[in-house]
DNA sequence: AACCCGGGGCA
DNA sequence: TGCCCAGGGTT
């Protein structure tokens, strides 16, 4: 599908669906178009209208604005939350009225230089109220691209945000951008949603990749869980005459909290010296078993387990509370996975 | 309860 | 550059 085949598709349905009475889609400015996009930044269109109503009756041009204190100004703000919207947005119409001689500046990096407004805002700005092409990307723009493209990758990294931002750029038309900027957001928003989108009744699903993967809703791809740090640990196995493992209880609190686990060390030299420390001459043979990993919500810890076999049955080795574990005859104790696992390990 | 969102601010 | 934050709404 070329790129213009892709935008009079979606000029086409904008036609027919789009949205057109919103209050900002009526007498176009500048002023009016920037409110509205700082409103719609984190908040629905919904949700959006009364607060836009109601600021746009005090506030009807940007000089009022910018000559508003701006307790009144975060006051009309009250419920929208993101206050430092409300901030910026009075600092940026001070900076119009003081420094651009109360008209918007008319290129897309000009606008952006203004508090609270970004590429995206500036792009939005610039195409709807200012005749000058430029793409947006927003939350809904990128919803349609990335699923249109079954873009890889979250979107928030830089690298597949340039890809982004450079097919938004490829894709708008250079004619009635206006039309093709608000068809964008209207269909991530009324076609293209998050969740259950009507790909029955859209446009673009001919071609769309993502309709095509049949998972649609798996772009763009959420963003990654933070990596997992990986940590290790030693477990000395040790194992008395008769075969049976040494364990001991764990802290009440924490990892495997309460459960029955071999002891411990940091290190292969520390797992080393516990078990000379501990056992000395008893030692029969030592032998590393290799490693395996086990994973938790927030961590991968690496197992590396050290067989102590003994040529005694110690009695009392000094702490309270220790057992020794017939693996013949387990006891029912708690056991953290990974120790049960190791507990019935073939020889 | 988890997830979402444009831009600002800070290391 | 990357990371965290803000808060109300949706799922």
């Amino acid at each position: 599908m070329t790129n213009t085949a892709f935008s009079t598709s979606v000029l086409n349905w904008y036609h027919q669906h789009g949205r057109k009475h919103l209050p900002w889609q009526q007498d176009i400015t500048p002023y009016r178009v920037w409110v509205s996009e700082i409103m719609l930044q984190q908040t629905q269109v919904t949700t959006v209208i009364p607060y836009y109503l109601r600021f746009m009756e005090r506030f009807p041009t940007v000089q009022a604005l910018a000559a508003a204190e701006q307790d009144e100004v975060l006051h009309l703000w009250t419920g929208l939350g993101y206050y430092a919207r409300g901030r910026n947005l009075h600092a940026c119409a001070k900076a119009i009225v003081e420094q651009h001689g109360g008209e918007f500046p008319r290129s897309v990096d000009a606008l952006a230089d203004l508090p609270g407004i970004g590429r995206s805002t500036a792009g939005a700005i610039a195409s709807i109220s200012m005749g000058i092409r430029a793409p947006i990307l927003d939350g809904n723009v990128k919803r349609v691209l990335a699923r249109f493209y079954a873009v890889d990758g979250w979107p928030g990294s830089p690298a597949v945000q340039k890809d982004m931002w450079d097919i938004a750029e490829r894709l708008t038309p250079a004619h009635s951008f206006r039309e093709y900027t608000q068809a964008m957001m209207d269909m991530g928003a009324t076609l293209c949603i998050r969740s259950k989108p009507a790909c029955g009744i859209c446009p673009l699903q001919p071609d769309c990749q993502g309709y095509a993967s049949g998972k649609p809703t798996q772009f763009p791809h959420s963003k990654p869980k933070a990596d997992k740090p990986e940590k290790h640990t030693w477990m000395l196995m040790v194992r008395n005459r008769d075969g049976h493992w040494l364990l001991q209880p764990r802290p009440q609190t924490g990892i495997w909290g309460g459960l029955w686990s071999f002891p411990e060390a940091d290190s292969e030299e520390q797992a080393q010296q516990q078990a000379q420390l501990r056992f000395g001459t008893q030692i029969d043979q030592l032998e590393s078993l290799g490693s395996f990993r086990h994973t938790f919500s927030h961590y991968h810890l690496h197992i590396h387990p050290l067989r102590i076999s003994l040529n005694s049955n110690p009695l009392q080795i000094g702490e309270a509370g220790v057992h020794w574990y017939n693996p013949e005859q387990p006891s029912e104790l708690g056991l953290a996975a990974p120790v049960k696992k190791l507990l019935h390990l073939p020889d």
